[in-house]
DNA sequence: CTATTATCTGGACTGCTGGTTCACTTAATT
DNA sequence: AATTAAGTGAACCAGCAGTCCAGATAATAG
């Protein structure tokens, strides 16, 4: 009876290995293929295991592309949370908020694809009776971007703004730079817009 | 011989009455059900008419959703070119923008699930070998746009940061909240952003 | 080392999609 | 009324996400 009452049931090996496979078939699929063409067929077949194993790991194709996000977003949540300043705590809110979509326009640009896949696939049919916005990747960078805004202008609306700034990483012509590499000339664009909200309190939203 | 040789090939009566009848249809079902729910197949039959005839008149899904925004659109591309200021010549830089964001907002509050639907359109296989950024509408706007702020600050990067601020329409948060109604929060928001980019020249984006 | 069992696996299957085809219908013209 | 180019729509296609379940396999017990 008791014996393995609280045992957390841990994955066998085997689901172990192939949850990686797919993982990583998928990221491959991503760097080299538009989101469209990668089906989750094909990343079942580069993985080498059967379209149910994908199915029965994640769930869902939204369930594969947020894992996937969520990894690349672990280390960058990290710096957030206990890095060094200005990404982590100790800087200026406007220094800090700099930072992080300095940080956020360099992880779109290397994983263009996937941020494109991954919001494609929220909006899919059957994937669509999950909620769209409890994706805890998203509602983190919302919090941090909001939370810093609120803090140096507590005079705005600073939730409804924080979406607006990240909105802008999901629209293609954005993608589209990004995937050529101009992070850089984002991060600027990100710069010009936070120091114009945040700095000198450039008058109110009303 | 030269009897038709100009003669623009009208479309013929029954054509004409149908591409009514399926924009009708499709407009209808927007305004009741969310975009991914609305297929070509439903639209026709809503319409009383064929697939085939939907694919004949439109090209394509994305064909559909084009020209429905298209005959939103129409009214405002007037008023930018040829009303009253604000929204049209005449008026400062800042000011035009705040219009013409505020009126823009107004009509994706009207329109939420066609806009949704217009950029899933966009994504979709077939209709991906259009070039994304084709949509003279957006072409449109977005012109309009970085021109404003190329013209009230040369020195930033006004094309991108245009592209910036029209993408967050198309962010699910944001047009989840205009689907409430609430377009004047986000006018609002707007304001804040534009005020704070463009008076009082709030240090460059470099 | 064998037996037991719960988990994992994968290919066949479903239901749906956007898009194509083409024999037939119909409006416009002579 | 005859002609004809355009319009029509149901059947069709390929491909998708997601389901199912009989058989394979890793973990555990004896």
């Amino acid at each position: 009876m008791g014996k393995n009452d609280r045992m957390e049931r841990r994955e066998r090996a085997d689901a172990a290995r192939n949850r990686q496979a797919i993982l990583r078939a998928a990221e491959e699929l991503l760097r080299r293929h538009p989101p469209e063409q990668v089906s989750i067929e094909r990343v079942a077949a580069a993985a080498g295991v059967g379209k149910g194993t994908v199915f029965h790991r994640f769930g869902s194709r939204a369930g594969l592309m947020v894992e996937l996000m969520a990894e690349r977003a672990r280390e960058l949540e990290q710096a957030i949370a206990t890095g060094p300043p200005p990404l982590g705590p100790g800087a200026e809110p406007v220094d800090r908020l700099v930072a992080f979509f300095t940080a956020v326009a360099l992880l779109a640009s290397r994983n263009g694809n996937l941020m494109a896949a991954h919001e494609h696939a929220m909006v899919t049919r059957k994937a669509a009776e999950t909620p769209r916005e409890a994706n805890p990747i998203y509602l983190y960078w919302h919090g941090h971007v909001s939370g810093l805004i609120a803090e140096a202008r507590p005079e705005v609306d600073a939730e409804l703004i924080a979406h607006m700034l990240l909105g802008t990483l999901h629209m293609e012509p954005i993608a589209s730079r990004l995937r050529a590499g101009e992070h850089e000339r984002l991060a600027a664009a990100f710069a010009t817009l936070v120091r114009g909200l945040l700095d000198r309190g450039a008058l109110g939203g009303g």
